[in-house]
DNA sequence: GTAACATACTTAAACGGTTTAGCTAAACCG
DNA sequence: CGGTTTAGCTAAACCGTTTAAGTATGTTAC
């Protein structure tokens, strides 16, 4: 291997950087000759070879400018991945990261960079910086159907894949049944006997408000995910008699805990006091967790709580929380494979929707007072 | 603003991309033109920038290529992390996580993206990954100081800042004084008797080996970090009147709690066994107190465990860990912003170091049967 | 009536490589 | 010895922009 040295004096890297041109003007050689050195080894006499990354060195250069190369070979070695808002409460919730974790071994295997994307740079949607981004493709993380950076992301014309939403005709999509899977939490709840419940609902649009959802605004609601799961909370509750229209939503702007206690707060003052209530993260469900205790009240005691993701921290939460698990790592892997594949213009296998399951812990109980 | 409109038939993003030589050439205006409307829109008229435009959309042009502009412009619009090993390992470990949570502000306050490049593409270490990375500077996050990979970033001549090791003469540098909170955590130990200790490490050299590492491993050590913290520790034993050299230390390949499973196996197997256990992260410190309880072991009664980091996870876990609380979303946000400011060309400030401190929490105690 | 100045574009040279086609000289073949 | 290969290198086009330096044309100042 052709050594790496740390020249030009003790601040390190820095000093004009040298072309390919400059190699091959102090070697007398052709540019073509120096850029076969390091693309094409049997183009050219090993000696003269050695001579080109010994010039290299003694110049200061770096090898190949990944702009002006990828200009020409028209790739940029790496996956944008975009994510819906500031990056830095991507990195809060477990579920998240653990996408991302899948997602990397998927461009390890391809030998691809991870360009992270937030939504939100510097306080407004800035669809630049997605116009601007160097890659391959996008994956496109749990947006808004009509976000204006899903449509920069799509008018790349590169090749993208969406997980959980939105499902675009003609892209690959990975994700869950989300209609069915909340549909299982709330038959649990309902199972158990309870007829009161609140909803710690996710926002609905990209307007996000923070307060009780009414019919009219849970009917206009572009995220798909959010309202899926609704919808099968639905059905379940009126499966067990109970009428939607009882049920308070109420909208978080965003899925961390502390905004999951406020949301509590809201629905138990209400009367009559729901003695369930389902979020739709886990990170919700802390807080409902948190601000029930607050109020003195135990969970699954006085409420029964039921979560939506099972990252680690709901097992070892205490109580340990009854959630919706979905294999948030393996999306990762899907949709990480499902992009290169494209890249290489493979075809992709249709959908795949990954299963879920319910898993019942300590959070849920049959109703006190009833009976 | 321009609309996005995903043209192109059912399957969206595709066909052949449109450059900004042919909108110009649709409309018989010359390419500066083009470039013009997109880059400084008071250099045409309002009427022309409006059909350039409506042009490039009929055509399906998305703008500047990222790639050309770059290379023109001479930038990549991107910062690029090294990590020392596959990024599913960094996802997996919340200190990490958190530095980078940290770190993504910096970039989103700066425009920048964020590529995460890791050490372990394939299998073998790849310097041509970090070779054609396009980024406008590194940030080398906890690396061993003879590492290729770092020795291919600094060679790029871009920006770079190194986050807690190696530290180069010249470049910014984000840390902590690895040794004194070493050290304190070890003096909490001597302080409450103990006398048999043992130590979880991290890995003293890329050369990785699992098992006890001697003297002169430990002389040769790499790894900054590690050798640092060694040295703290042995420091406050020998005020303590204890010998380093009878102080077994386990090398682990990773810094994840199964290893610290093993490495604890192994220590407590010893004669005398230890009573205390100094582990250098959080992540190391879970595995020691599982492996100590699965040996029948209680913790803090029968062996007292010292982490490193404080994760949100250790003051929940059982016990409550004792730890050293380091600042890692502020490391993040301190790094971010020194690269930022180089690649303005600011003046960056001297090193910084920063603030740590023992948190006392309930996995440590006095040892048993002394007195 | 003309010098000076905006305004609205254009020209052409970068930016730093890769790649196709081709050229020359030496090696090989029967 | 004439002809075909092959190795080793080069010339020139090309990738898709940006930008400094023009060039017309119309407006303003005096």
């Amino acid at each position: 291997m052709r050594g790496v040295d740390v020249k030009g004096g003790p601040s390190g890297a820095q000093g004009r950087r040298a072309t390919l041109r400059e190699v091959a003007a102090e070697l007398g050689v052709s540019p073509a000759t120096v850029s076969n050195a390091y693309n094409r080894p049997d183009q050219l006499s090993a000696g003269l070879r050695e001579r080109v990354f010994e010039a290299a060195e003694r110049l200061g250069y770096a090898g190949p400018d990944p702009l002006a190369r990828g200009l020409r070979r028209r790739r940029a070695g790496a996956i944008g991945v975009l994510y819906e808002d500031r990056l830095s409460h991507a990195f809060a919730d477990p579920a998240e990261v653990l996408f991302l974790r899948g997602f990397s071994v998927a461009t390890e295997e391809a030998g691809l960079g991870l360009l992270l994307l937030s939504g939100a740079p510097g306080a407004e949607r800035d669809p630049e910086m997605i116009r601007g981004a160097v890659v391959d493709g996008f994956v496109v993380y749990s947006m808004a159907e009509d976000d204006p950076l899903v449509g920069a992301a799509l008018g790349r014309r590169v090749p993208a894949v969406t997980v959980d939403q939105p499902e675009i005709e003609g892209l690959p999509f990975v994700g869950i049944d989300d209609r069915s899977a909340a549909r299982e939490a709330a038959e649990h709840l309902v199972g158990l006997g309870h007829r009161r419940f609140g909803v710690v609902s996710f926002a609905l649009a990209p307007d996000v408000r923070s307060g009780l959802a009414d019919r009219s605004r849970q009917g206009a609601a572009t995220y798909g995910v959010t309202s899926s799961r609704l919808r099968g909370y639905a059905e379940a509750l009126a499966e067990g008699g109970i009428s939607w229209d009882d049920v308070p939503v109420y909208e978080c702007p965003m899925s961390l805990p502390e905004v999951g206690e406020d949301a509590t707060e809201a629905l138990l003052a209400r009367e009559p006091r729901p003695t369930a209530i389902l979020a739709l993260s886990d990170q919700l469900a802390f807080g409902v967790v948190e601000a029930a205790e607050g109020m003195g009240l135990s969970v699954p005691g006085d409420l029964s709580v039921v979560g939506f993701d099972d990252v680690p921290e709901a097992a070892r939460a205490t109580p340990p929380l009854t959630t919706v698990r979905q294999p948030h790592e393996e999306k990762g892997l899907r949709a990480g494979r499902a992009l290169v594949a494209r890249l290489r213009e493979e075809e992709v296998s249709s959908p795949s929707l990954l299963p879920t399951r319910l898993v019942v812990r300590g959070s849920t109980a049959a109703p006190r007072s009833r009976a």
